[in-house]
DNA sequence: GCAAGGTC
């Protein structure tokens, strides 16, 4: 009987790698498959077994709202907080479902190596889910780091799943989504188009984005309500054995100038210093811990000038090419295995610190500080030497950090002498201090953490001094300034929001949506947006922009972790809390509103004009603050406008369905099409049916017309309108189900586009008119095209210039026409996608025919 | 178009 099969799941395809190269010791088959596989023989539970070892790449799941709720127009967002949620798969591109239920086939036992926190123990079920293993054959590895060591020792010590903890899990990604969701769509909702100043393509609401935002507008209220106080203090100066030296009084400040005064003129009676008091003192700067994320991103972020995202990416490819250890963790403390030695040397020739480091290495490097394990991977360290040119200036300066951090761990502290002498006069106490640095320690490494050395002349107990120069100074108590990135990351560690890996991203996110900005020095400035935003919860209900909010959901979750309370009880709880919230904002949302208006510009005022309106024929207002709309203000109708491209009034032409004035939509760069569209179709389709359409074309499903999508010019059926399809259109698009129809302002350098696709085609060049005609070609049913070419350049052999023909089957045409598409150009050769492509899209039954076979001499 | 959490 062959061995028993053990199928072995990682989180990443990395740990798969270690684990398998640790326990088959390298002697492994590996193959491909949507994540590797790696094969061995060995010892399971004492007996032998094959083992085949595999990754996910983080969950496999993630949750959402069935189809149904998919429509922001057709759902209250209130009735998401009791909607159903499905699991889909996170990237199904990647078919990690189907990998792993073939990988399970005819395996005895699942040993699941996740990453041992709460989501690590969720995604242990989402693979017992996608494989189909019953957890009565399913083990649970536990384990800090994947040294030899330790990997032994977590398969020698398996446990079983903890579903308990994977439930807090599912409870915190079902909250988060409805509680997201909901409040989301009800804001953008409620403020969309309402303003004309005012972009709000979407205006988020996040348990976690929230409240980081709300960081950054407290610290704006309070620089904005900081009241200045002038404040006093005496700085007496002396002269002594050749150094001028001012004194601190042991007062500090005084807020009352009457009551400084009055010591300065009792001072100024006594009018000489006694030396009180000498005192020395060994002081110790601790050698750094560890390095951990967020650390790294606080250093990225204020002294490289690398915002957390950037940080992250260059992190991460400086992981997948071997240079550090893996990037997220939130643990300080070294793994008792740590082989200090060997990361030690793999320094030992760096230009810079590579004495120091053999220094290390023949005289003993330092124990690091213990630092904190939460269990998860071991702090960043260089893995293997690196130049400066191969990594390139931005990853190099990163690396080094890292690396000067690392070896900083394992140096002495820096011990440095701190002198204090202590004067009276008057009755008032003045000092002076002086540091000399006895051991550089770490700081050899860090110079920039280094103590100063600050030198004192020597003074004898009693010494009488004379005062050179007697200050009243006078200053002013300053605002603080805006929040600093790195201020941000230790709000959001301390408040516990967000995750090593998250929290890149949620200040992403709310720099993305407008709500602050990184300005110089790497500060966040609220925008007028943000701060309006939290304005308005603390005016609505104050919880829904503070930490607590958070704080508050993984308490709960922590019940179910625990497996004190179930888990559908506790979502249930949170929802109606959450529900009872939303219903109070929905309520008082005009509070918020009130806010609004007094910061951002009401339609009427704001706007250019630009075209007429069909139903008044007075002009309306462009607004091109996303989302770009049209606004008519007699009526007080607002027309929405296609979300990207330029605008412009076209050629003052009406639509001859309902008299609005046309308008061209131009995409930027060279190859941008052009396309007019009648504002009120956009938006309106005049046709039955039309809708399904837009969405193949925008979204490349069918449904009903979500935001963004109308109907253009170029994809109206109109039978008589000079702009539409119908008259437009030359023959199906090559690529997909569309038509190419005629650019009709891209003259001199004529071109087709598809209405659904970014195909492009390029006409004859310079000719002075392309236009379309009503007539049809007898061989493929496509429009026959009017060229009028120049004169100097005319290909038509007796120097005319009108030529008429198909650009498919005329053989002129078609030897003048270039195919191209919008991004990256591809070969419409051998693609055999066996797409079935027939004649479609002028509104007419034609002959049956294949465009890919006309379109094959491109 | 929407959250937060993994990982790439």
């Amino acid at each position: 009987m062959p061995p028993p099969k053990v199928l072995m799941v990682a989180e990443k395809p990395s740990i798969a790698l270690a684990i398998a190269s640790v326990l088959s010791h390298g002697q492994m088959f590996t193959r491909r498959g949507s994540t590797e596989v790696h094969e061995f023989e060995g010892m399971f539970r004492d007996s032998p077994a094959h083992f085949k070892v595999t990754s996910v790449i983080g969950h496999v799941f993630s949750l959402d709202f069935p189809a149904k709720y998919q429509d922001w127009s057709a759902t209250d967002p209130f009735d998401l907080f009791q909607a159903q949620v499905v699991k889909n798969e996170s990237n199904p591109k990647a078919h990690i479902c189907r990998h792993l239920n073939q990988e399970a086939r005819g395996c005895r036992y699942l040993v699941l190596w996740l990453d041992c926190d709460r989501e690590g123990e969720n995604i242990c079920f989402e693979v017992l889910e996608s494989s189909g293993f019953n957890i009565r054959d399913a083990y649970r590895a536990r384990f800090s780091s994947v040294t030899e060591k330790d990997v032994l020792k977590a398969l020698d010590n398996l446990v079983k799943p903890n579903r308990a903890e994977s439930l807090a899990v599912d409870a915190r990604q079902e909250i988060d989504l409805k509680v997201g969701v909901a409040f989301t769509r009800f804001q953008t909702s409620f403020f969309q188009g309402k303003y004309g100043n005012l972009d709000s393509r979407v205006i988020s609401y996040g348990p976690c984005q929230t409240p980081t935002l709300g960081f950054c507008v407290q610290r704006y209220l309070q620089m904005n309500t900081f009241k200045p106080e002038k404040f006093w203090s005496l700085h007496p100066y002396i002269f002594h054995n050749g150094y001028e030296i001012q004194l601190e009084w042991q007062r500090g400040k005084l807020f009352d100038i009457n009551v400084a005064m009055m010591f300065q003129k009792l001072v100024a009676q006594d009018g000489v210093l006694k030396v009180t008091e000498m005192s020395e003192k060994q002081e110790t700067k601790a050698r750094p811990v560890g390095l951990n994320t967020v650390n790294l991103l606080k250093v990225a972020s204020s002294a490289l000038g690398f915002g957390p995202q950037m940080a992250m990416q260059l992190a991460e490819r400086l992981y997948t090419q071997g240079y550090i250890s893996y990037p997220r963790t939130e643990s300080t403390a070294y793994p008792p295995s740590f082989d200090f030695r060997g990361a030690l040397s793999a320094q030992a020739n760096n230009p810079t610190w590579g004495n120091y480091v053999q220094g290390l290495l023949t005289n003993g490097y330092h124990k690091p500080r213990s630092g904190t394990d939460v269990g998860d991977h071991p702090p960043i360290t260089p893995m293997r030497s690196a130049a400066e040119d191969t990594l390139g200036n931005d990853a190099w300066k990163l690396y080094q950090y890292i690396c000067q951090h690392f070896i900083g761990t394992v140096c002495p502290d820096c011990k440095y002498l701190r002198r204090k002498v202590e004067f009276s006069i008057g009755g008032e106490s003045f000092h002076c201090t002086g540091h000399n640095v006895i051991t550089k320690g770490f700081t050899a490494i860090m110079p920039w953490l280094a103590v100063s050395d600050k030198n004192l002349p020597s003074f004898i107990k009693g010494q009488k001094i004379e005062v050179s120069k007697m200050e009243l100074y006078e200053g002013s108590t300053a605002p603080p300034d805006y929040l600093t990135e790195s201020d941000l990351i230790s709000l959001m560690e301390n408040n516990g929001i967000g995750t090593d890996a998250s929290i890149p991203v949620h200040i992403n996110n709310i720099c993305e949506r407008n709500y602050v900005q990184v300005q110089a020095g790497r500060k966040l400035v609220p925008t007028t947006l943000g701060i309006t935003l939290v304005r308005g919860y603390q005016t609505i209900d104050p919880d829904l922009c503070l930490p607590d909010i958070r704080s508050f959901i993984e308490q709960q979750i922590t019940l179910i972790a625990k497996g004190q309370i179930d888990h559908h009880y506790v979502v249930q709880h949170v929802i109606q809390q959450f529900m009872q919230k939303f219903s109070y904002f929905v309520k008082k949302i005009e509070d918020m509103d009130a806010l609004f208006e007094a910061q951002f510009s009401t339609l009427t005022e704001s706007g250019r004009i630009l075209s007429k309106c069909g139903k008044c024929l007075r002009y309306m207002k462009y607004i091109s603050a996303q989302p770009p709309r049209l606004y008519c203000g007699t009526c007080e109708e607002v027309y929405d406008l296609p979300q990207k491209g330029i605008i412009k009034l076209y050629k003052e032409l009406c639509c001859p369905l309902d008299n609005f004035e046309l308008l061209l939509c131009s995409m930027p760069g060279p190859e941008g099409k052009s396309y007019p569209l009648c504002p009120y179709c956009y938006s309106n389709p005049p046709f039955e049916g039309i809708e399904a359409l837009i969405n193949t074309a925008k979204t490349g499903t069918s449904g009903k017309m979500g935001k963004g999508a109308g109907m253009p010019c170029t994809l109206c059926p109109h039978p008589s309108c000079p702009n539409s399809l119908v008259s437009q259109g030359v023959c199906a698009c090559p690529e997909c189900s569309g038509t190419l129809v005629l650019d009709p302002v891209s003259a001199p350098k004529w071109r087709l586009f598809c209405n659904m696709c970014n195909c492009l085609v390029f006409l004859p060049q310079g000719a002075h008119r392309i236009s379309t005609t009503r007539e049809r070609c007898s061989e493929c049913d496509s429009s026959i095209i009017e060229v009028d070419f120049n004169k100097k350049t005319t290909p038509l052999e007796d120097g005319s210039t009108l030529h008429r023909g198909c650009i498919l089957c005329d053989e002129l045409l078609h030897s003048l026409i270039e195919m191209k598409h919008g991004r990256g150009f591809r070969s419409s050769r051998g693609r055999g996608r066996g797409r079935k492509v027939g004649y479609r899209g002028r509104g007419r039954g034609g002959k049956m025919m294949d465009p890919k076979m006309s379109f094959r001499d491109f």
